[in-house]
DNA sequence: ATGAGTGCAAACAGTTTGCACAACC
DNA sequence: GGTTGTGCAAACTGTTTGCACTCAT
C-alpha cells in the first residue's frame, strides 16, 4: 500500500539516507515477512518486485540499515548471516539444528540482568544476542 | 610436563581419536592460554612449538576436537571463530568493541532459565551462548 | 599393513570493493 | 549538477577439500 511505502521512504529519510528504489524494496520485503532471511533470499524476494537488484546492493543497503538501527543482522553459527527489522522489544533466537527453523524467544528481563553486570564491570552494553541451538523433543516424557 | 602431556593423549583417546603431534599441540596451546585465540593464532603459536603444523590441519584438529566436546567454538560476529578448552562451568562472553578484549561472564543461571523455556516450547538445547558487544565506560555518570 | 591424519595448493562460500554509469536531491 | 547509489565483475577472507604421502595403531 501506498501508506507503507510512504513510511518506509519517511524511515530511510530520517536515518540521512537517500530514498531509493532498491531500498524501499529491501525494507519491504523483510518488513512482510516472519522469518529471518539471509542476503542471497532476500535476493531472490527482491527481484520478485524489482528485476535489476543486485546481491551487492543487497549486502550494500542491508549495511546502510543496519548502521541506522533500522534492521537487526543475526550472526549464526557456520551460516550466512540472517536479517530481520529492528524489533520494539529484543528478543534471543532459538534455532532448529534440525530444520534451521529459527524462533524468537522473549528475553526482556535477562537483558535487564546483563546490563547491570557489565555496568558493575564498566561496560555499556551495545548489544546482546543469545543463540539457543535446539532440538525438538520427539519422545514425549512419559513413564 | 610430561604428565599434561599424558593427559592430552588420554583425552584423545577417550574421544576416540588418534594421539598425533599436532593435536598434542593445538590441545596444549589451548589449554596453556587464557584468551581464545582463532584459528591464525593458533597456527602461529602452534609453529612455535612444531614448525611443521599445517592451518589445514588446525581446522581440521579444531573441528575434530569440537566435535569431541574438548573444546568450544566461539562464533563471533563478522570475524574469524575463536576457541576455547570446553569450560567446567559454562559461560557467555562480552566483547570489547574497541580493543577486542574477550571478558567471560558467568551465566548458569540465567543458562538453566532457558532450558526450561525451551522444554517449554517442547524443545532440548544443545548448547546456548549470550555475545555482548559493549564498550568501556570512559565518562562517569554525572551531570 | 592399513586406515586415519597431514601438508600443500586449489576450491569454496559469503561478503566486500573498484569502476563506470545511473538516479536522487 | 554534483554527489551518492548501483550493477557488474573481480578481489578478498575464512574455511574446506582432493590428492599424494606419512604416521599411529
Amino acid at each position: 500500500m501506498t501508506v507503507e511505502t510512504t513510511d518506509f521512504a519517511k524511515a530511510l529519510r530520517e536515518a540521512g539516507l537517500r530514498v531509493t528504489q532498491q531500498r524501499m524494496v529491501v525494507l519491504s520485503v523483510l518488513t512482510g515477512t516472519s522469518d529471518h532471511p539471509n542476503a542471497d533470499e532476500l535476493l531472490t524476494r527482491a527481484r520478485a518486485v524489482d528485476e535489476t537488484v543486485s546481491l551487492a546492493t543487497v549486502y550494500r543497503t542491508l549495511s546502510a540499515l543496519e548502521d541506522a538501527g533500522l534492521i537487526r543482522k543475526l550472526s549464526l553459527e557456520n551460516e550466512p548471516s540472517r536479517y530481520e527489522i529492528a524489533p520494539a522489544l529484543d528478543h534471543d533466537h532459538l534455532v532448529d539444528i534440525d530444520t534451521g527453523e529459527v524462533i524468537e524467544l522473549p528475553s526482556e528481563d535477562v537483558h535487564r540482568l546483563r546490563v547491570e553486570l557489565a555496568a558493575r564491570l564498566g561496560y555499556e552494553v551495545i548489544s546482546q544476542h543469545t543463540l539457543i541451538r535446539a532440538r525438538k523433543i520427539t519422545t514425549p516424557p512419559q513413564g
